[in-house]
RNA sequence: GGAGGGGUGGCCGAGCGGUCAAUGGCAGCAGACUGUAAAUCUGCCGACGGAAGUCUACGUAAGUUCAAAUCUUACCCCCUCCA
C-alpha cells in the first residue's frame, strides 16, 4: 500500500489524483476517520454535468471511507464567477436564478452522496450566507492585508489572462480571494481542513491554504484531481446537442446513457476506474481488453455509471429501448418505452403530410431545408428503408399501425398512425 | 480624459464598393467502411420554395451610390498604450 489512508490509496489507484499540498500530512490526516471535506461549485446553471463529475466522485470515495464530505455552493461567488482559465467572462446572474440553479444542483447531487447529520453524511452549505454580509473596509484589513499582488498576478490563471491581454476585471480578480475566505469560514466554523477541486482551481485552493496559515497559523490541505479529457486531450463531456447533463429534465437518462456507450475505446477503462464502484482488481483486468469485446465493456460502463446517477431501477428501461432500436427490428413494445419520441399521425393527414413536414413537426430537424438536405443525402429512412424523396407520403396503413422513421443512426420517431 | 486597434455565420478567422449567403479552419450533420467507437474517404452545413428565385444576415442607426460586410456620419460595446 502506498499510503497509510485508505482513501488516498483508491483515490489514488483510480486516477483521481493530480496534486496537492502536503501529501504526507494529508495523508496522516486522513488515517483518523470523520475528517471534513469540501468541494465548492459556482452554480451557475440549473445542473451538473459529465465535466464536473471527478470532483463529485471523489468526494463520494471520500464518503465510503468514513469521512464527511462538505458540498458548497456559491450562491455569493457566482455573482462574481471565476475567472480562472475562461476566456469569456461569466453572465452575471440574478439572485432568483442563482436560487432556482441552486434547487437544480442539490436535486442532482442527491443521489450521489448521502446528506444528513450522521458522522459521514454530507453538509450542504451555501457561501452567500457570509459573503452577501461582508464589509468592504473590514474585509480589505482583515482578510485583503493577506494577499499579495506581486504574488496573485503569478498565478497561471492569472498569468494566463494577463499574458494573452484578456481583460481581467477586479471584479473577477477578486474571486480568489473570496474563495479563499469560503475555505477560512469552513475551516473555522466547521472544522474543514480539506479543499477539493479539478486541477483547474489549483490557484484558488492555494490561496485560501495561505490565507489560514497566515491567519490562524494552522495548516490545512488542497487536493485537486486531472480535468476529465479524452483520450484524444479534448474537454469531455460535450456532444451536438450540448453539455452532458445529469438532470433529467435536461438530458434523458436515455441519451445519458449512449453518452457512455458511444465514449473513445481508450478511454473505456479510465472511465471506468473514476466512474463506477466495481473493483480496481476487476477494472485491472480489463485493461489488456480489445476489438468487439472491448465494445461490451462500453455497456458495462454506462450501465454502472447511469444507475449511480440515476438510480439503477432507470436501466430496465433503457436497455429494452436499446434491444428494439438497434438489436432487432421489431418495434412492438417501442411505443411503451417512454425514451423514445413519439410523434401521433392521423389516418386523413397520412395522404396530406410529408415525410418533410414530419421531420419538422416533431423538431427531428430544425427546418424544412434541413429536412430535405438530410433527405437528399440519404440520411432518412423509413422503417429501415431509405427514402430518397422529400415528397415520400407515408402509406395510408390500418389503425394503430407504427412507423419508425429514423434520421442517421441516433434520432429515431415513432410514427403512431391513429383514426 | 487622450492616442491607437477592433466588433463578420456555433467558435476562430479572411474579405475592405459589384463576380458575397460571404475564402479557409474547427465544431456539427449525413453517407460509406466498422464494433452504435476511433481513424479514413464522400456529401451537406441561413430561411422559404419542386425549381427559377425571393427574403433575412457582416455591432446599432442614418446616409452616399444604379449597387455597401466593404465608403461617410453618429451612437453602443471590446481591447491596447499613457512620463
Amino acid at each position: 500500500m502506498k499510503y497509510k489512508s485508505s482513501f488516498l490509496n483508491e483515490a489514488d489507484a483510480r486516477g483521481f489524483f493530480y496534486q496537492s499540498t502536503n501529501l504526507a500530512e494529508i495523508d496522516n490526516f486522513l488515517t483518523v476517520k470523520g475528517r471534513l471535506g469540501y468541494l465548492g461549485s459556482d452554480v451557475t446553471a440549473r445542473s451538473l454535468h459529465v465535466g464536473h463529475l471527478i470532483p463529485i466522485f471523489l468526494l463520494r470515495l471520500f464518503q465510503k471511507h468514513g469521512h464527511r464530505p462538505v458540498v458548497l455552493v456559491g450562491g455569493g461567488t457566482t455573482k462574481i464567477g471565476d475567472p480562472s482559465f475562461k476566456n469569456v467572462a461569466r453572465p452575471i446572474l440574478t439572485d432568483e436564478e442563482i436560487a432556482s440553479n441552486i434547487n437544480g444542483i442539490v436535486t442532482c447531487l442527491a443521489p450521489l452522496l448521502k446528506f444528513g447529520d450522521g458522522a459521514t453524511d454530507a453538509i450542504l452549505v451555501n457561501n452567500a450566507d457570509w459573503l452577501d454580509r461582508l464589509e468592504y473596509i473590514p474585509f480589505l484589513r482583515e482578510i485583503g492585508k493577506f494577499f499579495s499582488i506581486n504574488r496573485m498576478i503569478g498565478f497561471e490563471s492569472v498569468k494566463a489572462k494577463l499574458e494573452a491581454n484578456d481583460s481581467l476585471s477586479f471584479l473577477e480578480f477578486n474571486y480568489m480571494l473570496l474563495q479563499a475566505y469560503d475555505f477560512y469560514k469552513l475551516y473555522s466554523e466547521f472544522g474543514c481542513c480539506i479543499q477539493f477541486g479539478g486541477q483547474d482551481q489549483w490557484g484558488n485552493i492555494i490561496c485560501g491554504v495561505e490565507l489560514l496559515k497566515k491567519k490562524l497559523g494552522v495548516e490545512v490541505f488542497g487536493f485537486t484531481n486531472p480535468l476529465l479529457t479524452t483520450a484524444g486531450g479534448q474537454k469531455m463531456g460535450k456532444t451536438a446537442r450540448g453539455a452532458v447533463w445529469l438532470s433529467k429534465d435536461l438530458l434523458s437518462t436515455y441519451d445519458f446513457w449512449q453518452y457512455w456507450r458511444n465514449v473513445d475505446d481508450a478511454d473505456v477503462v479510465r472511465l471506468m476506474y473514476l466512474f463506477t464502484d466495481l473493483e480496481i482488481s476487476e477494472i485491472k483486468k480489463m485493461e489488456s481488453v480489445g476489438g468487439e469485446e472491448l465494445n461490451s465493456l462500453k455497456k458495462l460502463l454506462a450501465d454502472e455509471v447511469t444507475a449511480i446517477v440515476h438510480g439503477r431501477s432507470s436501466l430496465m428501461e433503457i436497455h429494452q429501448t436499446v434491444a428494439e432500436l438497434f438489436e432487432n427490428n421489431s418495434k412492438d413494445n417501442l411505443s411503451c418505452s417512454p425514451s423514445i419520441l413519439k410523434y401521433s399521425l392521423s389516418k386523413a393527414d397520412c395522404s396530406n403530410k410529408s415525410i418533410v413536414d414530419i421531420l419538422v413537426e416533431s423538431n427531428l430537424c430544425k427546418s424544412r431545408g434541413e429536412a430535405k438536405r438530410l433527405i437528399r443525402g440519404g440520411g432518412v429512412q423509413v422503417d429501415n428503408c431509405h427514402i430518397s424523396e422529400s415528397y415520400y407520403v407515408p402509406p395510408e396503413t390500418a389503425d394503430g399501425a407504427m412507423l419508425c422513421l429514423s434520421c442517421g443512426k441516433k434520432k429515431h420517431l415513432l410514427i403512431l398512425i391513429k383514426n
